[in-house]
DNA sequence: CACAAAGTGGAAGCGTTTTTCAACTTGAGA
DNA sequence: TCTCAAGTTGAAAAACGCTTCCACTTTGTG
């Protein structure tokens, strides 16, 4: 199992491809094609075919210490004497990082499924960001509804429309982050499961009055 | 410019290419191949090319009548006694439209460009939906800093929401509105634009106690 | 029926990205 | 210095989707 060293020059090439490859996922995500990488880091595309075989073996290499780096601030907010203010630092920390890097946004988006380091770190941050949610919730910070998952669907959500502004307006996000939390707080229970039944009753009247204008509801194409 | 009318023949592929596009893109989203399409219909490529030469006058045709739909439902949110349950009403309804639908969803939250019909069904919708926000806002159900802007962003987010749970969870976007609706209505405003003089004050101390290894007072072990 | 116009199918050409490969180069140990 | 395994390269092939084109078929009218 003795991994030789790679002979110099070949190291050399190595580094310069993750420097590229760092760079070019920065800006432009994940799926940034191979042969960009390759001219950007001036080798040729055997070469990064030799050093990374799978595109997962890149972005494990570059993303190993973000991901960990995450990780590492939920676990700094769990050490906060607020519950709630350390879950809303957390969560404006995390987006900092990914509004600088749209690699690491997806990758943090995304569900991670391999057995590797990624997921591993992704695991990791998912039951910390859990330990915050229930922490606040302990505390009456939240409401005791709100489960762990809210808080992917927050992140989705806010990471939705930073991907949908980043070039627009890069700071956008920042609302929809306190728009979301504020939600948390402050959301209704989700109403318990009563979908089977639901289509036996007479389906809920349209809440807004039936037409002053004593239209009959207008039709709705069916999908 | 007499519009002479199709031959029978064509005007009966006509209808088959509609109802596969239809049909494809409610399941798979705006995007789906021509190639695709067009196999569905049992007709070729050419066909396909030959009505519809830019994918945009498929969508056109396609769905129109759909967007003039959530329009209707906009208007007749906008006539609902209480402004907030309109509003609420409209999201809820527009979302089960989408749920149903991933072309008109794409579609709904893409910015439109042309200048064709359904570039100006969505501007109708768009201007509708701020008619409601500020309803809302001036009836005092809605905090005075939540804008119009606000809404598209909710759209958004919850539109992510729906796109990463459509396969897994389909119910999962009301979670996500209600998390987001709520959120309008709590959210802080906005912190005014300060950010320019922010880099010369030291930069806000990490909330959670400044000490990354600290084993200094202010752990708070909370079993 | 005959025939011109309308309509059709699907292969070919193009562009993009992934993946492989055989010929060539180079580092470093003997 | 010599040698060869390690390393490199870029072209080529495969996969995919868009778009065009033209030989062929169908319609409906005279």
């Amino acid at each position: 199992m003795t991994e030789r060293p790679l002979r110099r020059d070949a190291e050399r090439n190595r580094q310069r491809l993750l420097e590229a490859a760092r760079e070019l996922m920065a800006r432009d995500g994940l799926g940034v094609p191979y042969e960009a990488i390759a001219r950007a880091a001036g080798s040729g595309m055997g070469t990064l075919y030799r050093r990374f075989p799978q595109r997962q073996d890149l972005v494990d290499a570059l993303f190993a210490e973000h991901v960990e780096a995450v990780a590492a601030l939920a676990r700094q907010a769990l050490r906060a004497d607020d519950p709630w203010t350390g879950l809303t630092w957390f969560m404006e920390r995390q987006f900092e990082l990914e509004a600088d890097d749209r690699g690491l946004s997806e990758l943090l988006r995304g569900a991670r499924q391999g057995t590797d380091r990624l997921a591993q770190g992704c695991a990791r941050i998912a039951e910390l960001a859990a330990q915050l949610i229930e922490r606040a919730v302990r505390a009456g910070r939240l409401p005791s509804h709100v489960v762990p998952g809210d808080l992917e669907t927050v992140h989705l959500m806010v990471g939705a429309v930073m991907d949908a502004s980043r070039q627009h307006d890069p700071a956008r996000w920042r609302r929809a982050l306190a728009v979301s939390l504020a939600g948390l707080r402050h959301a209704e229970p989700t109403r318990p499961r009563e979908e089977e039944e639901a289509d036996t009753h007479p389906r809920k009247a349209p809440v807004p009055p039936a037409s002053p204008n004593g239209e009959h509801a207008h039709h709705v194409p069916a999908p």
